[in-house]
RNA sequence: GCUGAAAUAGCUCAAUUGGUAGAGCAACUGAAUCGUAAUCAGUAGGUUACGGGUUCAAUUCCUGUUUUCAGCACCA
């Protein structure tokens, strides 16, 4: 979809074009007041106070209209410049038009408005010359937005839409709207039958069916070997902790309302955990380390529970039991660029696999005039944030500094990642904790006898595994790469009589080779089953019949292609076991 | 959590201003045995998300709850 943002001349018309509904609004719902109309990454919304009126997507269509009309009438847009004083009498009944006001400083900005016809509102600018330019429009959706992006303010009511300088744009557009819906991991997961959700589990509860399973295993495998050759170390620990546990970590005074209340047992009071750091620190303090046993790492594939505001709720993507590929990976303050670094570079490798190129690093730091706000130890901070921009540099990795957005208790790197639908999403997240370690009393003997604390890297790579999936299905529509694929090959005979043993002799033999393989051996057409093969989306579909049978070969059609190969059946399953064993796209 | 919208068969959707719920696909049974995206016929399938109310009568109107969706806010 065209970003409309970095497009000038889009930008512009988007920008007319909120006025025009503005306009359009203020003809039809004399009461209501105007906060401000922004340009967005694709349209424009412009956020309105409409008193008691209360708008629906039904109301869209008369808006519409009347934004037409006033279109067609061709007024003409024209700049007001004026003092600040001016614009508080012009707008003295607009307590928003006031607040913006009375906020810019009248010194180094010309404050100016825009007239068309009956309607004017203060705007920077620059327009179109006349409301005739806003033709190829359309409204998209209404919503509530809070003033001032502020949950404690009251809500105003937001209509988003979209212009272009053509129709033929537009339509392009809205298609693409509407194919995003088709990408939605939602619908891919119903369709290819990945998890399923229901009433009676909860909300933000997902559970993985057969398919998703089979996704989801591998996806551990996968990173499970990566991490192995690293010499991580897994374990397992509980899904729950004593409240002791987390207010010994700080969780308990600076995370709580995310975490499911507590429950009483016996004497005991446990809460469902919302990570696993907790668990891992212990399992570190279980042992004595010296300093040549550092770094070690400790890795879990942890199901954890959050709290998430029930309207955060989405999917795989945003639930409230999630599986971790979590790790905490315990060293030496002087070992924190070289472990870093290690991170970093799974990451670019795992990305690589993946076929991922467009995301970004984004190096969370700590703001330096605000050391009020972040743990107190001036020279770990100077260290360990000059180590990671080395290392990120010393990658070659482009990132992007967010001054203040460091953690009370470490600077973090975060990946975000671009989706083929929707806004950018962070998979990977790398956390280094200079608290944690201190808070658990965790110790290391260093060379000269003397009891040193480690610094702790929180890090995951995929993230979660149930983020991850919803990631890859939507980048994929579904068609997954065969080594992820929940079903491998699926063969189907020409005809059940005379051709199902021979399918049988294949199936076996790849079932041999360790392939995910299914045999259709129904009572039916084979167009039938070839079009349930297509919509199931099956990397590979074999079709057996006489001519294979004699020849001992095999055919196949590929996913997303109407071509037929026909290939040995050695040739076939070493074939089939390059592409799973290289992971290939 | 907030502002709205929605919930009908396993799935996708119908049901005129309130009058006892229909279709396609899937399932099941039977016939057809077929070379690359839907063979034909029949059968079964529903306390219309759940609870309360209004009414002679509620899928339809009101109300509470749950879940879903679109945004907002949130996102160690």
């Amino acid at each position: 979809m065209k970003n409309i943002k970095e497009d000038e001349k889009l930008n512009v018309l988007n920008h007319s074009c909120a006025h025009l509904l503005a306009h359009a609004v203020k003809h039809l719902y004399p009461q209501a007041k105007f906060w401000v109309g922004p340009v967005i990454e694709s349209g424009f919304y412009y956020d309105i106070d409409l008193g008691d009126v209360t708008l629906t997507e039904e109301d869209l269509p008369s808006i519409e209209k009347e934004m037409k009309k006033i279109s067609k009438s061709d007024k003409l847009i024209k700049r007001i410049e004026l003092s600040k004083q001016e614009a508080l009498d012009m707008f003295k009944d607009d307590e928003y038009k006031v607040d913006l006001i009375s906020r810019m400083d009248e010194n180094d900005t010309v404050i100016s408005a825009y007239k068309q016809d009956d309607f004017i509102d203060l705007c920077r600018g620059p327009h179109m010359n006349s409301t005739k330019a806003m033709k190829y429009f359309k409204l998209l959706k209404v919503s509530g937005a809070y003033w001032k992006g502020d949950a404690n303010n009251k809500m105003l009511q937001r209509i988003y839409g979209i212009c272009f300088e053509n129709e033929e744009d537009l339509n392009e557009c809205l298609r693409e709207i509407e194919e995003a819906k088709e990408r939605d991991h939602r619908k891919i997961g119903k369709d290819l039958s990945i998890f399923m959700s229901h009433d009676l589990v909860g909300k933000g509860m997902p559970m993985w069916l057969p398919n998703g399973a089979i996704v989801r295993k591998q996806l551990e495998n996968y990173i499970y070997e990566k991490e192995q050759k690293l010499n991580y170390l897994h374990v397992y620990t509980p899904c729950v902790g004593t409240v002791d546990l987390y207010k010994t970590s700080g969780h308990w005074d600076h995370y709580k309302e995310n975490m499911f209340p507590s429950m009483k047992v016996d004497t005991e009071e446990f809460v469902l955990r919302p990570m696993n750091c907790p668990h891992h620190m212990l399992i570190y303090g279980n042992e004595l380390h010296s300093y040549k046993d550092l770094p070690i790492r400790i890795g879990e594939f942890a199901a954890d529970f959050r709290y998430e505001a029930s309207g955060a709720v989405k999917g795989l993507e945003r639930v409230r039991c999630m599986c971790q590929n979590d790790a905490h990976l315990f060293v030496r303050p002087d070992q924190i660029g070289d472990e870093f670094k290690k991170v970093v570079e799974l990451i670019l490798d795992v990305y690589k696999d993946f076929g991922l190129n467009n995301y970004k690093f984004r190096l969370s730091l700590r703001d330096p005039e605000d050391k009020e706000k972040y743990f107190d130890d001036d020279e770990m901070w100077n260290n360990a944030e000059n180590k990671l921009r080395e290392v990120l540099n010393e990658l070659g990795v482009e990132y992007f500094e967010a001054i203040g957005e460091a953690a009370f208790y470490g600077p973090k790197l975060d990946v975000e990642v671009k989706p083929a639908i929707g806004p950018e999403v962070t998979l990977s997240t790398c956390q280094l904790d200079f608290l944690l370690p201190r808070r658990f009393e965790l110790t290391y003997v260093d060379s000269d006898g003397s009891k040193k604390t480690p610094v702790v890297i929180h890090r995951a790579i995929l993230g979660t595994f149930d983020r991850f999936t919803a990631f890859i299905l939507e980048e994929t529509k579904g068609a997954l790469p065969t080594w992820l694929s929940p079903v491998q090959v699926n063969i189907i005979p020409v005809n059940n009589e005379y051709h199902l043993e021979y399918c049988n002799e294949i199936f076996d033999l790849l079932k041999e080779n360790n392939v995910r393989v299914k045999l259709d051996d129904r009572e039916e057409k084979l167009n039938y089953k070839m079009r349930e093969s297509v919509i199931s989306k099956v990397p590979y579909t074999l079709i057996l019949g006489d001519k294979e049978r004699d020849a001992k070969t095999i055919s196949y059609r590929l996913r997303g292609s109407n071509e037929t190969f026909n290939l040995s059946i050695d040739e076939f399953i070493k074939k089939l076991s390059d592409e799973i064993k290289n992971k290939s796209l």
